[in-house]
DNA sequence: ACCTGAACACCGTTCAAGT
DNA sequence: ACCTGAACACCGTTCAAGT
């Protein structure tokens, strides 16, 4: 315990705004969030949220980071899965990319479309994007040691895949994809498909399919 | 003149509104847009928008539907401009996306960032979507004739293509790209570089020059 | 057909005031 | 330090009424 802080008489205000924000976006989605709403779900008054944020910015800003933090699990659960398989971890922490979106669509929009004056103000959101950035770079760099991925500067090939990734989960979420061809093929499977124009090698077919869910 | 319609005592309310849309996500962003703000705009009550437009989400897809048409412009002037080029082509389409999204970013976004139900209820914008995927398909298919690009059917190459340059220009305009990337290359390098992880050719260093602006 | 004005339920934000 | 209640200026949407 690094604090004991035990304010008022409401627990921990802050988190507890961030979590029914959090809820709000999951029952109903991006356009039902308020920081009334979320003041009501939390048992407080609707000025008390600024006690703990300077405005709904400032709130969104934290569910944003907090989106940024799951990310980093998910890609680190399916890194750790597959030790000693560079393919494999690109491929899996990409599909733990979509699925984070597939799953949680209103957070997964909320978190990557951007906060606008980011970097200055909110710190523990730099940190987070830093962090998950880092983790990326680090599989695509062991994916060229392998001769899995072109040679380039880490960082750059990064910027590549996951703009490639980025986009087609958000083209897929936001409904731009022809319906055409979300009817003959799985989002995996474009996944995989465009992944493949980075990587170097043939791609296992059973890699096609859609796990777990 | 295909309808000689003179209505009430505003020429044409319904462009009207989109037009004032439009100028105020140019000059206020995506926040600043209110259904009577636009209506003000054009010198109507704040109700007169419902005569034209269902609801907030109707006037949205019609700003949308208009932004497609503009990219599909773009890219349309951008081919024009290098016949019997492909790569140039590609690159030049890709960089005219990028130029829409750096030079009006708002009207990118709502262009771009679904409005949801959209397929059903905005047969305007379905056609508008469909005419620009088919135009980066011809584009794509040039390429792959001209060995410029793998072989694979041309709808996925350009989901891949399309998914890869619209990641990159999104993550650029919501501030995801460290500042560290940033500083160091422009976009239009970002973007050619990462175009060439599909292109199965050396491109020439002179196309890493931003045209004019 | 096209538009107005009043009305309703909702926002974000501020501020004096209470504990 | 943390929260409340009233207040203000904004929304989206509806609806009776006017031309």
């Amino acid at each position: 315990m690094p604090k004991p802080k035990k304010p008022y008489h409401h627990g921990d205000l802050k988190n507890a705004l961030i979590q029914a924000a959090i809820e709000i976006l999951a029952s109903e989605g991006a356009g039902g969030l308020s920081l009334r709403k979320a003041a009501r779900r939390a048992g407080v008054s609707h000025a008390a949220p600024y006690a703990h944020f300077a405005d709904k910015q400032a709130l969104i800003a934290a569910v944003s980071t907090e989106g940024y933090r799951r990310l980093h699990a998910r890609i680190l659960a399916a890194n750790a899965r597959y030790p000693g398989d560079p393919l494999r971890r690109l491929i899996e922490g990409a599909w733990a990319y979509a699925a984070f979106a597939l799953e949680d669509p209103d957070h997964f929009r909320v978190t990557l479309s951007g906060v606008v004056a980011r970097e200055q103000d909110y710190p523990e959101l730099t940190q987070a994007t830093a962090a998950s950035f880092g983790l990326v770079v680090q599989i695509v760099a062991e994916c060229q040691a392998a001769g899995l991925l072109r040679a380039a500067p880490p960082d750059l090939m990064t910027v590549s895949i996951w703009s490639a990734v980025h986009g087609l989960v958000s083209l897929a979420l936001e409904g731009q994809l022809s319906h055409i061809i979300l009817e003959r093929y799985t989002l995996r499977r474009l996944l995989i498909q465009t992944l493949g124009e980075f990587i170097q090698c043939e791609i296992p077919r059973r890699l096609y399919a859609t796990p777990r869910g």
